[in-house]
DNA sequence: GTCTATAGCCAGATAGAC
DNA sequence: GTCTATCTGGCTATAGAC
């Protein structure tokens, strides 16, 4: 049985410069902080990670990994547009839950350095669209759905699923929550969010 | 008739602050590079804004002064909740491509210092949802739209305006779509947002 | 591999001439 | 009000002992 305390050096420093470069992003975050979150010196950081540009990479990338081939999943699994919306819905919201920073360090960092993603791309495994929108373009065909273009359904679940964790304090203070009815909030949107994009496309 | 020229430093100041700002945030901005881009020395910014903190604090309370009178204008006047929402959705996504950073600027440096919108929120003309609400339940009692909490179809009118700007990089290369490509997608969201809220809401 | 000490640089802020 | 020159502190990165 391991604990935390066998985690090896590299992992350690690892998951400390997940958590502060997520909340602080790459140029409000310190490597002395790093380093003591790890609970190891500065100079541990550089002998594993040679810079903090390579450190933050390394975060970057592996934050990246995490939100990808879920997408991917979803859109490219066999089920109807409905239960697509259903599953990614309820799914997605869930994982954020858990992961609070991930989306807004993801989008936060490519707007700074949006050549960043062509790296990306390049990777066979990144999102593809493809399927997803011939399946939109069947459906409506068979009368299933109101005609919208795939691009834009897409846009709109991406938004709804994901906004209300990016806007968080902002959108607090205009409804006038505090924490607690927040995440009420967002937990009643597992169901309500699919329900608002099943109603608005679905033909009766 | 006025120049550029004749506005005063301390305006000139504030306009490059507010470039460098929006794009690069708080902890990437370089004194020396509002300095350069406002066309005057270091010194200077100190002498008007005293430090580096004050000067991002004027800019941020100026764009935010931006962003929720627009917000109220259209929550509290006298239309229907549909004409709201085609109002605000064609207006809004028209102001934002014309303040492209504004919304990331807003939500990135709230995220980084949350405790930033108390200060905000005292002020009289910050937004309030009460007219909204009521609004809302009363459209659903007389059958006009279908039931739906007032916070959450706020949440999804601001979701599905504002993330396509936030999140541009990221869901450009999702959909693989270059700049003007994308461009147009936004510039057809000003209906298509609008028809997707409507058609979920509205009872027959 | 891990540490302490420090080099070297750069940014925010100020002093002081004009 | 505006400038140049400079101080001061903090940060990344490295040298070198163990």
């Amino acid at each position: 049985m391991r604990k935390a305390k066998d985690k090896n050096t590299e992992e350690l420093i690892l998951n400390a410069a997940k958590s502060i470069f997520q909340s602080k992003g790459m140029d409000g975050a310190r490597m002395q902080e790093i380093a003591d979150k790890a609970g190891i010196n500065k100079a541990m950081l550089h002998y594993y990670y040679r810079s903090k540009q390579l450190l933050f990479e390394s975060v970057f990338k592996n934050a990246f990994s995490l939100l990808a081939p879920q997408l991917n999943a979803v859109l490219n699994d066999e089920s109807t547009i409905e239960d697509k919306v259903r599953n990614f819905t309820s799914n997605y919201i869930a994982f954020i839950v858990k992961h609070p920073y991930l989306p807004n360090f993801i989008i936060q960092e490519l707007n700074r350095n949006p050549e960043f993603i062509i790296k990306l791309k390049d990777n066979p495994s990144f999102l593809n669209l493809d399927k997803f929108k011939l399946q939109v373009e069947q459906e409506i065909e068979k009368g299933i759905i109101k005609p919208i273009s795939a691009e834009q359904l897409f846009i709109n679940v991406m938004a709804l699923n994901i906004f209300p964790f990016v806007a968080k304090p902002l959108l607090m203070a205009f409804t006038d929550t505090d924490d607690n009815a927040y995440s009420q909030l967002i937990e009643d949107r597992k169901t309500e969010v699919a329900d608002f994009i099943i109603n608005s496309i679905k033909l009766k």
